[in-house]
DNA sequence: GTCTATACCTGGATAGAC
DNA sequence: GTCTATCCAGGTATAGAC
């Protein structure tokens, strides 16, 4: 790993404990093992740091958006054609897979808590905090879930109404135990049983 | 109002955005319209007026918490016994009153978003924040809807499944919507249609 | 690309006049 | 209880030697 990437982790790290302006300089650069002089061979200034940390998370919510096939806002009906005709086993393992990744790949879990950290003040952060860890998973799973009704596997209720039942129980399970690795085993134990009482609920092969 | 109830306002106002650390006593101190060595006349340190925030937080919450009938953590059943018998009617209304409080009470909302700040950083915030905004409502809603499911008022599922699926969609909309009052109605909408959703599901007199 | 040294500023906090 | 003035620590950033 090359310094300037070291940069880009160890700042992460801390920007997700203390925030943007609770971390300075100094604390990234000894995390590195460098002086913090040395840094601005890397960066031009501490913001540049935060805005490759923001880029590159763009480009991974990019990628991860495509390769799972999610919605970009205006095809909504993509990811049904895709995943409409899942089974129930299958979006559970599916679930419970995009679920770790959340929770146990560092870079997006930390993003997840700096970003929380950070909303309040930094408009460009709400955007993306808002838009991928609230309004994106809904708008998926709520065509995906109408695809589902479509294809008898779902009760004919509101697919709305069934997306934020299904996806309100995961974002609570992160809120929680994003950055307490210690609840690993007891937030997936909850997730499955929120995932087959969602199925007990909404599945129509009673 | 007198000045040290201002400075607590204000600085719980600034806390709520910018965080403690990216909130000086000079901030607070142009917000009061005073100087910031005046303020040291009412606090004898910035960690003394955050203190005494935490602190009179704690008192609202031991107090609602008691109004409400709240279980303190070993007497679970004590608001079964209290509420068992409420009618669905009578949930709804309590639900959306207890929602719009946690959205619009100004000190509740701004010491969610400052306790979600400095929670990862803080041992007490974190401790507040977690057993307050997480543990305690699923804690009262399992004995509420376990009651509610002897009374015969609930179908006979499991009472910690349903009190997550009833209030992960709550913690939801307070964290999407605290600190956005223009989406107020959006927010009142969705919680009604959330509550309706919770009955059509889990309730008897279907 | 790393270091030492340094410039400049802001932040928390105190002293003392009014 | 408010002000001005001041102290000192720490933070961002640059210059220049190696």
């Amino acid at each position: 790993m090359t310094t300037k990437e070291r940069i880009i982790e160890e700042a992460l790290t801390l920007f997700s404990v203390k925030g943007y302006k609770g971390t300075s300089v100094k604390n990234i650069a000894d995390a590195v093992n460098i002086k913090d002089s040395s840094l601005y061979k890397h960066f031009g200034s501490k913001q540049e740091i935060f805005d490759t940390i923001v880029k590159k998370m763009d480009e991974k919510i990019a990628d991860m958006s495509s390769e799972l096939g999610m919605p970009d806002g205006s095809d909504m009906k993509q990811a049904g054609e895709k995943f409409g005709t899942m089974t129930l086993e299958e979006v559970k393992t599916l679930t419970k897979k995009v679920f770790l990744f959340y929770l146990e790949d560092e870079f997006m879990s930390r993003f997840w808590r700096m970003a929380n950290i950070e909303q309040y003040q930094n408009s460009e952060i709400y955007e993306v905090y808002r838009n991928f860890f609230m309004e994106k998973s809904l708008v998926y799973q709520t065509a995906l879930f109408s695809a589902m009704i479509e294809q008898g596997i779902l009760e004919n209720a509101s697919p709305e109404l069934m997306a934020m039942n299904f996806y309100a129980p995961l974002f609570f399970l992160l809120s929680k135990y994003n950055g307490h690795p210690e609840g690993r085993q007891e937030a997936i134990g909850m997730l499955e049983r929120m995932v087959e009482e969602f199925f007990r609920i909404y599945g129509r092969n009673k």
